[in-house]
DNA sequence: GCTCTGTCATACCCGGTGGGTATCACCGGG
DNA sequence: CCCGGTGATACCCACCGGGTATGACAGAGC
């Protein structure tokens, strides 16, 4: 009587996303009649008005809002359920490989510490399989949230932990990254304002979920497109401490005074119960 | 292919709490064996074993036990969503009431914390209506989780704020609360070792989901049936400082000295996103 | 003002499937 | 040995989710 099907759940999201009942229909793969009285059932069943149609197009009301991020989070949490069971289920037949974990990590990120955190977790007894995801700018929060990983390590202030549970495993400071010949590379320390601005370098952009911050600087989604653009003079970047690892001759590294603490968290999803997440977590802390 | 349906969590979900398919059946209005079907194609959809079916009785098997837990969470995302946007639609019709938060509250606990949180919010231009919801011992969480409450006051350490985003409120010690009578009512301070075994006065047992922690004291859900108890001299009972407030004059409360400090947070579920919301946070870290 | 175009809604039909009833297969206990 | 209670199977029906064809309507252009 009232408890919404995933399947109104994905139509709908998909109409709110694409604001378009034709093109939301294609994207389910279906004909576009059957979304419209799918999405009319809907809103009877809520008895709440989702979307506003103006001739041209459609519009959300303040109920097809809330409709559209709860239900986002519902999608995630039914995908996670089935991701998971799938995989605590495929664990269960093989031979002996019990348990399996997906950490996801942000690609080239935190090498140093994620070395030393699987060769310690893989010398503990009874030590799960950990599979490593790499995965994209901050993109791991929708990995942990829809089951595509079961741990994650995390970047504060740049991933955001609101919903997971957490532990604090490294805290470093943040460097510039120039090209070596550059004048400011000469300098001990440099702050924030200090290579916002440098004439001949503008700061690079990453992308966030596809998307990139405004700015006159080249807009990067690769980390070694990155170091060439910086070798070849083209542009500044600002990076943890621990990217001096992978930097080269061409690249010079200068501290930033001003710049926030970066924090690597190992994250969780708070209602996990799991003996090999908890092993993981705690061979984690103890580094 | 691969997405669940709530309908198909729903089942599932029944079968391994209820562990009958009978039972089960009822208890989801239909009959047994379209029940049956369907777990049997749920099961065949993901690839996986969930339950073994002995002939006396059903047990999960691992996956089917992280199926439960994860479908729980899935299904209390979608109940959220459906009650979330019902709220916020009913709110768009009549006249100006925009918006309203429901603030979940453990029944009794932090009166005056709350008479000032509402004073003070009310006050704040722009405030939303706070519909103010009683909650049994320990229910906030799921009240949050499955969209019956907006944002709840928390006592850590006996809620646990995990998946939630929070801030806290206010810390304050614990007392024993015993008789007037009994000579440890003369004491100064009392240690938690010397309530725990009162030869003649057994620790209240509160509920928790339904269940009692195991021990000699009497059963307990209510506090006004507490007071009573403690009152007529036949248990003894620990809680908050603030607990004062509502003691009789057959009461006598003594400071615990080791007791952990009960710290009361306001906490909402992390991903919420509402101009309400945030209101009533502020005012609340301002108090 | 007309059409033309692009939008969402309506009308109608069909097949799949979710649900019901009746029954079977199996096992444990008297 | 049979009986009670379990989950599985067989079969049927009705509902509804989905498709196609078409309508209603508003805005853009001439």
């Amino acid at each position: 009587m009232d408890t919404l099907e995933t399947r109104e759940l994905r139509y709908f999201v998909a109409v709110a996303e694409e604001l378009h009942f034709g093109r939301a229909a294609e994207r389910l793969g279906m004909a576009q009649p059957p979304l419209s009285r799918a999405i009319q059932q809907l809103e009877r069943r809520l008895g709440v008005r989702l979307l506003m149609r103006n001739r041209r197009g459609v519009a959300l009301t303040g109920a097809g809002e809330m409709l559209l991020h709860e239900g986002r989070a519902a999608l995630d949490a039914t995908t996670a359920a089935a991701r998971r069971t799938r995989r605590a289920g495929g664990a269960d037949r093989p031979d002996g490989s019990r348990n399996r974990l997906v950490l996801a990590v942000k690609a080239g990120a935190s090498h140093e510490l994620l070395h030393k955190l699987l060769d310690a977790y893989a010398a503990e007894p009874g030590a799960a399989e950990v599979e490593v995801l790499p995965s994209g700018t901050c993109e791991q929060e929708g990995m942990l949230r829809d089951g595509r990983a079961d741990v994650a390590l995390m970047h504060a202030p740049f991933n955001s932990l609101a919903g997971f549970d957490s532990e604090e495993l490294m805290t470093e400071g943040q460097i510039a990254v120039l090209p070596a010949g550059h004048p400011l590379a000469a300098q001990k320390t440099l702050s924030l304002s200090d290579v916002s601005d440098i004439p001949d370098l503008p700061l690079a952009r990453w992308s966030r979920h596809g998307t990139y911050p405004p700015g006159p600087g080249p807009e990067i989604h690769d980390q070694t497109q990155l170091a060439q653009l910086i070798a070849l003079g083209r542009t500044v970047a600002v990076f943890p401490d621990s990217a001096r690892a992978w930097l080269w001759a061409e690249h010079a590294a200068v501290p930033l005074t001003d710049a926030p603490p970066v924090v690597t968290h190992i994250a969780w999803p708070a209602h996990s119960r799991s003996l090999a997440l908890a092993g993981l977590i705690r061979t984690a802390t103890r580094l």
